[in-house]
DNA sequence: TTATATGCAAACAATTTGCATCCTG
DNA sequence: CAGGATGCAAATTGTTTGCATATAA
């Protein structure tokens, strides 16, 4: 049975849990998906209406700080956030539609290795993200050009 | 003898050619590295004062809609510009002095592929980032830790 | 009780845009 | 000469911050 979100970051640290905290940390974890801040916003004032996009930013730099959710820029804009789980999971983006799919990179963890060696880099983090078009996006491109 | 970036892009569209585009063109060639949009403004008005930063991002823009120019979240805020060369030269940022290094990936060909099956994709882009700590770095961290 | 978290509004930084003027083709 | 390009300033967007008030521990 695996920890919640929120019951990791107090295990972490012995912070404040107000019911804001609560309801944020509980729509990453259910959601899973890639939020923005402004979507996790919307989600959360249907249960407080209330609360503001400035606790939104404050928590969730509480979380990534303490490196229980990771912080995107997927596309456009703006930044997207996940619950870390596994290392290793990576994105491809739809630039037709915007959806975005994750996939195992078997290949990251040489990555890793070549480099560290031929430039002393120490690596911490590997981002792959492909781009193109989804199944439906290139049916779709296909017909608009008839 | 390989074309100026202006000159191919004159030869992809026959737009008009003026003084702030031969300079912001090249700059982003003679300097090779990953530019923000602020750092071109700043070296073009060494050369004329007058250059607005608007130009420079509708320049970028018009250079990056005709493909010639690539567009990178390295770190931080900012974008970054670099004029497309080969593909499949990745990029090393540094945590510590934010430095970047490129390095060419020999896995990346075969991630394309793996994936264009298993889910219907077609990938027109890869972009991997591994962020980390640079030699030096590395060396300075240790000494403040003493 | 008391420090910390929140809400709100204002501040910011990066980028874009409206508009009058300029200049390339 | 005409329409696209520029400069400037104002507008937008995403994100952060100051401050008075509310609240978890």
């Amino acid at each position: 049975m695996t920890k919640t979100l929120l019951e990791r970051k107090i295990q972490v640290a012995g912070e404040r849990i107000t019911p804001q905290r609560k309801l944020i940390a509980a729509i990453l974890q259910e959601q899973g998906g890639h939020l923005s801040a402004d979507e996790i916003h919307r989600l959360a004032r249907r249960q407080n209406p209330r609360l503001s996009l400035a606790t939104v930013y404050r928590t969730l730099r509480w979380l990534k700080v303490s490196g229980l959710v990771r912080e995107l820029r997927l596309n456009g804009e703006r930044h997207h956030y996940e619950v870390k789980r596994d290392e290793g999971h990576q994105h491809i983006v739809c630039l037709g539609c915007g959806r975005v799919i994750e996939f195992n990179c078997g290949h990251c963890a040489n990555v890793h290795g070549d480099l560290a060696d031929q430039y002393g880099f120490r690596i911490t983090g590997v981002r792959v993200k492909l781009v193109g078009y989804c199944a439906n996006c290139q049916a779709r491109k296909h017909n608009e050009t008839q």
